[in-house]
DNA sequence: CACCCGTGGTT
DNA sequence: TAACCAAGGGT
């Protein structure tokens, strides 16, 4: 497989079929680019449209980001998921305006030590913003190689990662850096997709692997994956005098890190004198655990639990306009509107 | 390496 | 409905 043979079919097919309308790529910068890969990560295009658009209108460029409060910040994630990108992505604007002035480094090995920013996000960037001769392994990138170049296995085994970065590697042009990291992932988003791949229309399809053993379906391998387990926990609707709703900030770092939320009965019993149920329980999945978000309103036996460090007492619409998690909007709009 | 970390859409 | 899937990185 010659790189140049590989790049041209790829190029050519992107500059008829490739998605030249994105809201990040025109206009592109750096700072939009490294928004939008970081908003991309473990999720569609869909979903992240018009959390991008509301991002760059409110925090148009990385210094207005670094000094972005955090509650701004996760109001402006908030549905979004996977919260430590934002957390991550404020630091790292922050370490751009302290210690690089403001300014991107171009290389992938600086980018790679920001935040947030791993090996193929770093090549992403050095190639869509700066033209740099970087290669990318995202999901489709990954998808895609592994089959045209067969190789089998889960992309997450080190020796299987490893392999595909080096047809990674291996396959990159000359020229036209930005373009081939876009074409390659739109042919993965687009054509090259998980099930039912489109072949007859794919600009590669004369020497894919996959494609000539008939294994497009079980090339690349899926993740193995466990059983969830199942969690409950009761979610608090406590009112005061003015009929404001209690909330409390999240920590730091865990689910729902930095968010704000609804207090949780197992995190406060002692505080709690009467408990009414409000309706059936709400389902929410993550990735590795499913929970039962139980809605009760609450007595509080004294005001102790209020007047803890990160409970406040916010009116409806105040709390609807806060960074929560999806579930918890959900409770509050259908219990406190 | 295993696990942590969301959410919405499809099958 | 449960399972699976979608532009990963941090610990």
């Amino acid at each position: 497989m010659h790189a140049e043979h590989w790049a041209a079919r790829v190029l050519a097919w992107f500059d008829v079929n490739g998605r030249h309308d994105l809201p990040w790529q025109n206009p592109r910068s750096p700072y939009r680019v490294w928004v939008s890969e970081i908003m991309l990560q473990q999720t569609t295009v869909s979903a992240v449209m018009p959390y991008f658009q509301a991002f760059m209108a409110r925090l148009p460029d990385v210094q207005a980001l670094a000094r972005c409060d955090q509650d701004e910040l996760m109001s402006l994630w908030s549905g979004l998921g996977y919260y430590a990108r934002a957390r991550n992505l404020h630091r790292a604007a922050r370490m751009l305006v302290d210690d690089f002035d403001g300014v991107f480094p171009q290389d992938v090995e600086t980018l790679q030590q920001l935040p947030g920013i791993g090996r193929s996000t770093a090549g992403a960037i050095a190639a869509q913003a700066f033209g740099q001769r970087a290669a990318i392994l995202d999901g489709n990138v990954k998808r895609v190689l592994a089959r045209h170049a067969g190789v089998e296995g889960w992309p997450g085994q080190s020796a299987v990662l490893k392999r595909l970065w080096a047809v990674a590697e291996a396959r990159l042009p000359d020229t036209r850096q930005a373009d081939y990291a876009q074409a390659m992932m739109d042919l993965g988003a687009t054509l090259c997709v998980r099930r039912n791949p489109g072949c007859a229309e794919c600009p590669v399809d004369a020497d894919c692997q996959a494609r000539a053993q008939g294994k497009t379906a079980t090339i690349p391998a899926p993740k193995p994956r466990k059983a969830r387990p199942v969690r409950e926990e009761k979610f608090l609707i406590v009112r005061d005098a003015q009929d404001r709703i209690l909330l409390q900030r999240r920590p730091p770092s865990g689910i729902w890190g930095g968010l704000w939320s609804l207090p949780e009965y197992s995190d406060h019993a002692d505080d709690v004198s009467q408990l009414s149920s409000l309706g059936p329980a709400l389902r929410h999945e993550f990735s590795h655990f499913s929970l039962w978000l139980e809605p009760v309103s609450a007595q509080l036996a004294s005001n102790r639990l209020a007047e803890r460090d990160g409970h406040d007492w916010h009116t409806v619409e105040a709390a609807l306009s806060l960074g929560l998690p999806q579930p918890v909007r959900r409770l509050i709009e259908t219990y406190c509107a």
